[in-house]
DNA sequence: ATCTAATGGTCTATTTATGGAGCGTTTGGT
DNA sequence: ACCAAACGCTCCATAAATAGACCATTAGAT
């Protein structure tokens, strides 16, 4: 193939998994956890674990979630019960509001 | 197949999957966008908006991050400019962090 | 300096996600 | 109440990710 159809990433999400990545290896180095342990404490093979500090945008997001938590990295600067509240109030939230969306005839306007 | 053998997802990530599939969503009926302009705004499929917002762990982390973006949702409360810089300066800390890990006889003990 | 092993890379087979179409249902606007 | 459309879901073909083995190189400890 001449040229993979790489997906038009944006710089945030292309910047964001990158620097995940990033954060994940730092923790796992400063940890002196090898990449081999943390692929078994992740349950994904060593080769993923290479792409997911590397910052590959095509990573299952369980498994580089996964990966983040087995060396400490935390989402959201959330604690597990924080995490749990916030799931709780956003499903409550998303009962009030409206299940689809009818836009009007003006587009909503995007900040560009 | 008699058991899809799924991956044992920690809580933790398995939560910090959902409640990012939950904000999306929530950001994306607050702006009055259907699931399919998302779609078309994130260059993937509606199909995928869909498992994204439901939390599915397989979901390709730069589609995800992708449909954030667009919808507003931000991973690291940091814009643009702290991204970048972030990013420079976790490259720096990375050369100087050992390129390899030997771990001693006793291993890192993990928290619990 | 030497030795052990961690790392980075490539390759292949297999599993899996993804796109796209189609379906019936539900929603919100009129 | 009506209607156009958004939604949630399933199925299938295709594309892509993942696991696993392998190799050469490099790093760190002794």
């Amino acid at each position: 193939m001449a040229k993979p159809i790489t997906r038009p990433y944006s710089r945030y999400s292309h910047d964001a998994v990158l620097l995940l990545g990033q954060l994940i290896r730092r923790a796992r180095i400063e940890r002196k956890i090898t990449a081999m342990e943390l692929a078994e404490r992740a349950g994904i093979s060593r080769g993923l674990v290479q792409r997911i500090e590397k910052g590959d945008p095509g990573c299952a997001i369980g498994a580089v979630f996964e990966a983040a938590a087995v060396v400490g990295v935390r989402l959201f600067d959330a604690d597990q019960g924080a995490l749990t509240s916030a799931i709780g109030a956003n499903a409550a939230m998303l009962t009030l509001l409206p299940k689809a969306v009818h836009p009007s005839k003006l587009e909503a306007k995007d900040d560009f």
